[in-house]
DNA sequence: TACTATTAGTAAAGCGGTTAAATAATGTAA
DNA sequence: TTACATTATTTAACCGCTTTACTAATAGTA
């Protein structure tokens, strides 16, 4: 059933029946009325491809973001739908690792015609020929790009002192990382600890890509094993993310040590599970739904006010959640048992 | 830049292009290198919107499925994503939990046209009503529907009955169940339990919706805190997924007491993370590969051949992964040890 | 009464492609 | 040289909807 087919049957033109539908004010209320029920009976589904291809507007927001079972993102990708759906908007999630390189997923949702583009982790080369293309879009983290463009992120390097306060205000002396040491999280953790000279030796810091990078989880496991057998092991470890946190926590368990008490270890994000954990997890959360919000409206924004919409660089604050594994308060439940 | 544009500037008609770029035998080499070439430099980008809507084909299955951010879903989704890709399909996967009604879900998706729906947890209305509209259709799980439709399952008595059978053999008498009683998982559990005359008191049974039903996590905590409130405790409690297993674990440490040598556990799903939790997970692994796979084929099938595909229903065998939550090593090795 | 506004509806072009049918150009055989 | 295939290209309709410009009918005003 089409306009078309409604048209003549209700002996009107099939402007009338488009502009009935929309609610226009040229057309009379019982013209209105007339088609309107007949669309209702007949179940009428409007061919939506076709009105995008009339309007030049899909309503759709194509979101390219890594694994959707990482935990993170899953989390992420599902508010961004929802705000987008609050704005009558709908997200296209294509998860990166199903393609061979982000280009592919960019010229899936370009030949189709997004209204906009939500992303992250993209490499300047993949940035500026989307900017070329004059797609409104909007980036989840600033990889320190030389342009100009739109991002939200999180104060990373916040996260990392807030960790870093909270350990050393714990007592610990000595300190490990595991992750990439090329961002501002380790930054802001590292700073930290050397102002107050402490020690973070060398064989502490086990950087992924050292270990298997592809898989939080397993580098995560694999790094915690390396820093275990050391002679002189680090009292607290900063893990990247809460999934790297789980693999590491996994690790000591195996080699027969417990979290917190013979190591602390602190994650990034708090993932929904972070609090299910056996030892929950001290980690830093990374409100999903600020960012999510942030992101679509920038996105929004960029795509009603075109060219005119002025560059938005959000920064979203971390906040500390402790919980056991960083010992916290195990350590004040004993200082209490002591007194 | 468009078809008619390059014609133009080609001197060629604008069907000359289509069919060029399209490979098309009635179209000389020569010109057909001469519309490539152009279009390379240019970087045309075909509008995939115009091509829907004359071809009547989108190339995109519809996949509305529960929460991304519940592991087993989302790892399913993804390799129903990949799967497509390799079929030149792609995937527009809706989170069911971001809209009020599957209906909507339905529509949007009906509306833009997608050659195929791939779903889960559909009720009966919502399956004739797309029955209905023509539309090919797979379901993931058979809710049994009093009609004919495809579906592809795992054979969840089997795997209900694995867990039931694996428990019996290390010893263990007395037997818990956190999750939905109606479901085939149970049956299959229960049923073993029966047949060999061991007990499964009411108490220690707690029905996702007795507590709290929305999120896996947490209503295996509070189904496990209930449980352990009790003066005679079960030994081993079977809990639904891989998700209530945690949330149940966790509610045992927080106890005091320890998985599996107080009280064992075993999962269903076998979700990435299982085998990383302190305690690793024994579980029931459903082949998520296998399932999307099989999805994806039949209703590629049920789209290139129309009404003549015949109806299939497809039910994958599950399989036990014994980790350490179900106590089966820690038995042995205490049997070893006191040999 | 004649003229202008206002209201209701329609015709037709356009969005960017595809494709069947028609046409033009070339080659081949009688 | 003519007739007929064969090959290459084009014309034009169509997909289903939107929207501008136009027409027709009615109401309002001097």
């Amino acid at each position: 059933m089409t306009q078309k087919e409604i048209a003549e049957t209700l002996n009107v033109s099939i402007a009338t029946v488009s502009l009935a539908l929309s609610d226009s004010p040229k057309i009379s209320d019982i013209t209105k009325e007339k088609i309107k029920d007949f669309v209702r009976v007949v179940k009428y589904r409007p061919n939506v491809i076709a009105k995008n291809l009339a309007t030049g507007k899909t309503w759709t927001i194509g979101i390219i973001f890594p694994s959707i079972t990482h935990s993170f993102y899953g989390e992420l990708v599902r508010e961004i739908q929802l705000n987008l759906k609050d704005k009558n908007y709908i997200g296209f999630y294509l998860p990166i690792e199903i393609f061979e390189k982000n280009q592919d997923a960019i010229d899936i949702l370009l030949n189709r015609k997004v209204d906009g583009i939500i992303a992250t982790q993209f490499n300047i080369e993949e940035v500026i020929r989307l900017q070329d293309e004059k797609i409104p879009i909007v980036l989840y983290k600033f990889m320190g790009y030389p342009i100009d463009i739109d991002y939200v992120e999180i104060d990373e390097y916040k996260g990392g002192v807030l960790v870093a306060q909270h350990l050393i205000k714990s007592g610990y002396k000595k300190f490990g990382f595991i992750g990439y040491i090329g961002t501002k999280r380790y930054a802001g953790y590292r700073d930290i600890i050397y102002q107050n000279n402490l020690i973070m030796n060398n064989e502490w810091i086990k950087q992924l890509g050292d270990v298997i990078p592809t898989d939080s989880r397993e580098s995560g496991y694999e790094g915690m094993k390396k820093i275990l057998l050391l002679k002189d092991k680090p009292e607290a470890v900063f893990a990247f993310n809460d999934m790297t946190a789980i693999g590491a926590m996994r690790a000591v368990y195996e080699a027969g040590l417990k979290v917190p008490e013979d190591i602390a270890i602190v994650g990034f994000d708090d993932i929904e599970e972070a609090k299910y954990l056996n030892i929950a997890l001290t980690t830093v959360n990374t409100s999903k739904k600020e960012i999510a919000k942030k992101l679509v409206e920038v996105i929004l924004e960029k795509i009603e006010n075109k060219d005119k919409a002025p560059i938005q660089k959000i920064i979203i604050e971390p906040e500390l959640v402790v919980r056991e594994s960083c010992g916290f308060y195990l350590k004040n439940k004993l200082k209490d048992m002591r007194m």
